[in-house]
DNA sequence: TCGTTATGTAACAGAATGCAACAAAATCGA
DNA sequence: TCGATTTTGTTGCATTCTGTTACATAACGA
């Protein structure tokens, strides 16, 4: 891959400056912003393989711009914060960051961080136009996410709800890896604002997940595609492909 | 993608225990090596996804190690070492290493660094031949590590639980040699949360031996696959093939 | 052979999960 | 706007999974 060019998100402009300087000493193109503004001007203007964004902005809310970027763009998003406490980290996650690191922090951590993502991410980075790109399949079914249908093998379309089709798309932006209740009922609100933390409830996951099989598993009572990670959770595709065309 | 499984080769006892645990604390099956011998029985006897590979092995040398790992075999290799020097860096990575990490590290760094070469590796893997199949043979019966079904030599389906699942995949990653309950016990617990250092309490692992047993030997009562090995623990395959396809 | 120890295993208990039925909430249509 | 329809969360119960315990056997040493 081409040097990477990332964008560091800082309003201290003592820790911009240092970021940036390290970055470009290890072979990336580091870009500064200060705000909100700034980081569109960037990411409108050309290519940016990863954002380092800082959770506190002064007056502008980390968490939300992430929200913002994630929900417009397709942009690796590391988050940095002088808060390390952990549900600062499930917030980070629930937004949509792809990792998340606590100030201060250690460089060569940073670095690690920034490869493991980049690396991670290289392969739809390199898909340059995957704004258009809404179409998954797997398994043999595919799911088209802006109409938010899906069809199965048979070329039969399935309607799913509005929930279904949330928890599909969330599952699809985390195949093979297994994610808790709790990680998934986080991504699920992505439509209001900040949700005060979807408490251990009830089984909403639970009967939702058993409900989306009955839609996209040729046998729902053994599943295949969508399937429980018993004491943890579920895990999507976690021995199928997942494309996206 | 499966578990990953991770051959920790140290000469130091201390410094491998410290990092097996805490690879197993993480979602790792960590198997422990000491010298070339061991790494070549566990490379040899069944899958491996990544080395970690310690530059000092006291009277061998890693680097060799590495160099001939590179040239037989196919498998990912993080170096090791107490030099961060720069041209033992560079020797890491001339001899063939996918990554270089120097003592003492963060294990967040080691984390960061183990996933990002697995995440590297894993899409190639697909790309290339499947050299990491998952159907292990044995007298007669066969187990597909992803889907954790067993076939018995009459072609019969048998499901296993997750448990019993993960105990078939300890066995099979160590075959012929015995393994103690402990090591067992240890190997199980690839959840993720740290958990309390599973006990000699009770008796879970026999019993969790009697029924894989159940299900994989046409003889539950004369077991000749998952043997007893009195007053140490129990020996799978002591005396048939393993094969991997 | 006898007593001791290790192992096999059935029975039990607690927890996790699947799911049907119900109820509340949102959406739709006229 | 109002009732009908669809969606979505909750609840209770059945099922599955898994560790513990108690007791029966088997193996071992003296």
């Amino acid at each position: 891959m081409a040097i990477p060019r990332i964008l560091v998100v800082d309003d201290d402009p003592d820790m911009r400056q240092m970021m940036t300087q390290f970055l470009r000493q290890n072979g990336s193109i580091a870009l500064p912003a200060a705000n909100e503004v700034e980081v569109r001007n960037h990411i409108d203007g050309g290519r940016v393989d990863l954002v380092l964004l800082d959770v506190m902005l002064g007056d502008e809310n980390g968490l939300e711009i992430c929200k913002r970027l994630r929900r417009e763009q397709d942009v690796p998003i590391i988050m940095v914060s002088a808060l390390s406490a952990d549900h600062q980290r499930m917030d980070g996650y629930a937004v949509g960051a792809d990792d998340y690191i606590a100030k201060p922090f250690n460089p060569e951590l940073l670095l690690a961080r920034v490869k493991a993502v980049l690396s991670r991410t290289r392969r739809s980075a390199s898909l340059v136009h995957r704004r258009n790109t809404n179409t998954f399949t797997f398994a043999g079914w595919s799911f088209d996410a802006k109409s938010g249908e899906v069809q199965s093998p048979a070329k039969i379309q399935v309607a799913l709800s509005r929930r279904e089709t949330t928890l599909l798309q969330v599952l699809l932006a985390n195949p093979h890896i297994p994610l808790t209740r709790e990680e998934i009922a986080a991504n699920l609100d992505i439509t209001g604002e900040a949700q005060p933390q979807t408490e251990t409830t009830g089984r909403a996951i639970d009967v939702l997940v058993g409900r989306l099989r009955n839609k996209i598993e040729t046998n729902p009572k053994d599943p295949q595609i969508l399937k429980t990670e018993r004491g943890v959770g579920y895990v999507f595709a976690s021995d199928v492909d997942v494309t996206e065309t």
